[in-house]
RNA sequence: GGCGGGUUGCCCGAGUGGCCAAUGGGAGCGGACUGUAAAUCCGUCGGCUUAGCCUACGAAGGUUCGAAUCCUUCACCCGCCA
């Protein structure tokens, strides 16, 4: 206890970070964390296979609560996901149950780095994990009418913003939809009761759902409770977090490879890497100005970005993962020629990067490029050779018929395609 | 339940019988410039065995030499009325 900073402390570094968009009565909730322990939870719906890099923002709201001495509580929806969240665009695709359970044990595992780990290493309070199909399952028909329905007005429910959003488009909301509040509300209130839970935290997107828990806690137990709101992060010309070349950056290693993510922190633009340090680092308030003020310096040393990458694909994948993004990294974009490198190094750098194994007869720089998902299509492929896109070993290929010959083959039986300025992959030819 | 409007490529959105793989914008991708940034400019942007062919304009059928465009049925969405 005497290492840990005094709980309240934590506010003025959510702050501080920026990890704040809204919260309820902050004087009242300072004061509540200052009491001692406080039970929170996050809620993340099992609507993909994993969590994206968007999700960091909840981690790291979720990690200072737990520096500070508070219980975390993750709820995985297994039940809500089954109904989804009513976006602003558009309906969901409900998918199936069976697919469902098998996301909810997949993001569970994702989940341990950032809240075990400290529990272990440091001695904070262990997480708690929770289904809110445990407790919604069983709901009947009636339990759900008269119980839970009866304390939730359907004006209010109107005017929240999911809500109205959807009511005044096109797309118009389901009954389904409409009714998610209900349940992430009923998820507060049993965490409440079972857990003694007095804090949520989630997206500021997900407010509506949050307070309508806080108003059903209040009905039912008569108790007061808590909620911080996370901002909305969004990149400076106004796109989502997380996109990269049209695909999602997950935090699962089978979908995204701890080279990509790194390489993703690493091509931040500058004025994303700047506002982005203070919300994912958890280094001391000093050393984040510092980089900061270096990056504005000397913008062309990416020392923001650098951090970033190397912090995060730390945190997320582990210091093996790392150093082996990084020299990956370094091989493939240093100025060492490729044949220098030797079979060792290259193998291991395009085995971060992805690679694509050719037996027989060898395919031509368009196979190629389309076999190693570099290009989507063949189509695809002879339109990135036309415009001048696509590298064998580092030069420019004219030809997209060309097959690769003996010479080109570097040391361990690998070929470096490359797609653009910084897309790269590996082929490597199966021994005979 | 009735009447009216709508469903176009990743998104928005033109197109009302041939000149439509389909105007325009955005996103994406590539090039130039750079710092494995940003901005800007240029190009590209369904697929294939690529001077050609195939598949596409909610779904299925039909009219026609020829349909995204006309007709029928179905599904879904929106609005008004009951």
């Amino acid at each position: 206890m005497t290492s840990a900073p005094p709980a309240a402390d934590v506010i003025d570094e959510l702050h501080r970070r920026g990890l704040i968009a809204q919260s309820t009565d902050e004087a009242s909730l300072r004061a509540h964390l200052a009491e001692g322990p406080v039970t929170y939870y996050c809620g993340f719906d099992p609507t993909a296979p994993s969590l994206h890099v968007g999700h960091l923002v909840q981690f790291m709201l979720l990690r200072a609560l737990q520096r500070a001495g508070h219980q975390p509580i993750v709820l995985v929806g297994g039940a809500t996901g089954l109904i989804g969240d009513p976006r602003p665009s558009s309906e969901r695709t409900l998918n199936d149950r069976g697919t469902v359970a098998g996301w909810v044990q997949r993001i569970r595992d994702r989940v341990a780095p950032f809240l075990d780990l400290p529990a272990q290493q440091h001695g904070l309070r262990a997480p708690i994990y929770v289904d809110n199909l445990d407790w919604t399952a069983p709901l009947s028909a009636i339990d759900f009418l008269r119980d839970l329905g009866k304390h939730f007005r359907v004006n209010r429910m109107l005017a929240k913003e999911a809500v109205s959003a959807r009511l005044n488009s096109d797309a118009g909301i389901s009954y389904t939809e409409f009714s998610y509040q209900i349940l992430q509300a009923n998820d507060y209130r049993e965490l409440h009761e079972r857990h003694g839970c007095t804090l949520q935290s989630g997206g500021s997107d997900q407010w509506g759902n949050i307070t309508a828990g806080i108003d059903l806690v209040r009905r039912t137990a008569g108790a007061s409770v808590h909620a911080l709101g996370t901002p909305l992060i969004t990149k400076a010309d106004g796109t989502k977090i997380g996109k990269t070349e049209g695909a999602t950056v997950w935090l699962d290693p089978e979908l995204t490879s701890p080279y990509a993510f790194f390489q993703y922190w690493l091509n931040l633009d500058d004025a994303d890497a700047r506002a982005w340090l203070p919300l994912f680092s958890e280094r001391p308030a000093d050393d984040v100005a510092a980089l900061i003020a270096e990056s504005l310096e000397r913008p062309a040393a990416r020392a923001l970005q650098r951090a970033l990458a190397e912090e995060l694909t730390s945190l997320v994948h582990g210091p093996q993962e790392l150093a082996e993004a990084e020299a990956a990294g370094r091989a493939l974009f240093g100025r060492a020629d490729l044949a220098g490198l030797g079979a060792a190094t290259l193998g291991a750098a395009l085995a971060e990067a992805g690679t694509h194994e050719v037996a027989g007869e060898v395919p031509s720089i368009a196979q190629l490029l389309q076999l190693t998902g570099l290009c989507s299509s063949l189509s695809d492929a002879r339109r990135t050779v036309k415009e001048g896109g696509a590298y064998l070993n580092n030069a420019r290929v004219t030809d997209s018929e060309l097959v690769p010959g003996p010479s080109d083959w570097l040391p361990g039986g690998w070929l470096v395609l490359r797609r653009g300025r910084r897309t790269v992959a590996g082929v490597h030819r199966a021994a005979a």
